[in-house]
DNA sequence: GAGTGGTCTAGACCACTCG
DNA sequence: GAGTGGTCTAGACCACTCG
C-alpha cells in the first residue's frame, strides 16, 4: 500500500466519521505534512483520490472543502456493473441465483464483429442468462466472449459467477467499460423470462469491457425490469 | 496552461493522428522527459490524463500502450448531461428549439427539498422546458433551481440556454453531478408533449448538479423519447 | 503581505517484467 | 541484470484569495 493511500484512507474515514463534517476545511496541506510525516507532493496526492471521488473540493488560495455529495454520507461502493451482480448481491445481502438459458459457441453475427472486433471466423461463446433476486426476475443478460481470450468457459461458472472466474482462474485485468443505457419496448424473451408486460418499458444496460492491453472481451446487453432497477453514478469533473 | 497539460494535448494528438498506433507502446517516459525537457514527475502526470480519458494503460515493469477504444479513434468530447444540449447540438450542427412550457416559483416539496437541501421556506425555481431537435420533440425537462443561488431568472434564458446564463454571467462553478437513470412509463405530460404512445417507454435521466463547494443547484428530470436518445459513457476503472 | 493550493524540478528507491 | 513505470522527497516558484 503507497503512502497516499494510506493518506487518503485516513482522510477519508475522518470525513465518513464527521470528524471533518461537510463544508468544514481539511486541514491545509502543510499541516498534513507534518501529521503524516510526507512530502506535500504525497499529501497532494492523497486529496487527488477524495477529489475524484468527490469527496474534497479544492480552491487555490483558499483550501479544501469537505463537500455533501450524497456519496459522503452514503455507501461508496460505486456499483461498476462489471463487478458483475455478484459482487453486488452480496454486498446487499439479497440472494441471488443465476439461470442458464442458452449456452452455446457460435461465429459472430456483423454487430459482434463489431463490437468485439473479431473476423467472422473467431469464434465466441453466446450465453442468456436470466438472474434472480430472492426468486423474483431480475435481468435478462445476453452475453459474447470471444473463445481464445476466456477459455474453458462452463455452464457451470454461469451458475456463479463469470467474473469470479475471469479473474482468479484467468488472471485477466479489466481497464474499464464503454457502456450505452437505453430504454426500449419488451421482447419475446423478455415477455417470457421477465415476465414482462407488453405495455412495461425495459431498461436496457449495454457494454463492452475491455481488458487492460485494450481488447474487448465481452460485450453483453442486460435488459432489466424497469420497476426493479435503476442506474445511478457520480460524474466529477476533471479537476 | 501547465506543462503537463501541454504533452497531454501533444500525446493525444499523435495518438488520434495515428502517429502512436493503437496497440503500440509509448515512448518511454525517460525519452519523453528528454523530448519535452521536463521531469519525469511531469511526464507522469501528463500520462496520468491520457489513462483517465481511456487512451493508454500502463503496466509496470513493461510500458505504456496505446489502447484501441472506441473514444480513441470518435470524437472526445464525453457528452456532459450538464453541459446543457444547447452545446452538444451546436456540436452536431441540428437545430435545438426550446419551448417553455411551465416557470414559476414555488416552495419545494419533500423530494425536492431533500435532493437540493433546501427547507420548505427556500422558494424554488419551476421549470417545465420542451426541448425539439428539428422541431421533432426530444426531452421534456423538469428543473428545480433555488432562488438564492440562482438569481434573476427569466423566461428569455430559459428559451435559449440556463447554462450560459449560469457559467458567464453568474460565474457559478460545477464540480460535478449525480445521475440516475431509469425507464418509466409515459406520463401525461409525455404524452402530451413528446407524443408518446402510452406503450412508449420513456428514457429518464435525473441529475442532481453540485457547485464548487458541494451545494446542489439543480435537481431535474430528462424525460427522453425512447427512440431517439441513449446514455453512453466510458467507465475507467481507477488506476 | 500572508497564506493557500497547483505545478515543477532533479534526484532517489522500489517492484515488476523480461530474457 | 537491465529496463520499465510507481512512488516519494525536499525543495522552489507561481497564481490566486483575503483582509
Amino acid at each position: 500500500m503507497a503512502k497516499y493511500e494510506d493518506i487518503a484512507n485516513t482522510l477519508r474515514t475522518r470525513i465518513k466519521s464527521g470528524d471533518y463534517p461537510a463544508g468544514s476545511f481539511l486541514p491545509k496541506q502543510t499541516e498534513l505534512v507534518t501529521e503524516f510525516n510526507v512530502s506535500r507532493m504525497t499529501v497532494q496526492k492523497a486529496v487527488e483520490v477524495l477529489m475524484m471521488e468527490g469527496l474534497v473540493a479544492s480552491k487555490k488560495g483558499v483550501g479544501t472543502t469537505v463537500l455533501d455529495h450524497p456519496f459522503t454520507t452514503r455507501d461508496t461502493s460505486t456499483l461498476s456493473e462489471y463487478e458483475g451482480l455478484s459482487w453486488e448481491m452480496a454486498h446487499g445481502n439479497r440472494q441471488l441465483t443465476s439461470q442458464v438459458i442458452e449456452f452455446g459457441v457460435e461465429f459472430p453475427d456483423e454487430t459482434v464483429q463489431e463490437k468485439l472486433r473479431l473476423t467472422e471466423e473467431e469464434p465466441v461463446y453466446k450465453i442468456l442468462r436470466l438472474r434472480l433476486v430472492e426468486d423474483q426476475p431480475f435481468v435478462l443478460e445476453h452475453t459474447y466472449m470471444p473463445l481464445n481470450l476466456v477459455p474453458g468457459m462452463k455452464k457451470e461458472i454461469l451458475e456463479h459467477s463469470i467474473y469470479h472466474y475471469i479473474r482468479q482462474q484467468l488472471g485477466l485485468r479489466i481497464s474499464g467499460a464503454y457502456r450505452t443505457i437505453r430504454a426500449d419496448k419488451p421482447s419475446d424473451y423478455d415477455k417470457l423470462y421477465l415476465q414482462a408486460q407488453p405495455e412495461d418499458p425495459i431498461l436496457e444496460i449495454s457494454q463492452i469491457v475491455y481488458q487492460q492491453d485494450g481488447k474487448p472481451f465481452e460485450y453483453s446487453r442486460s435488459r432489466n425490469r424497469y420497476d426493479v432497477r435503476d442506474y445511478s453514478f457520480l460524474d466529477m469533473k476533471g479537476s
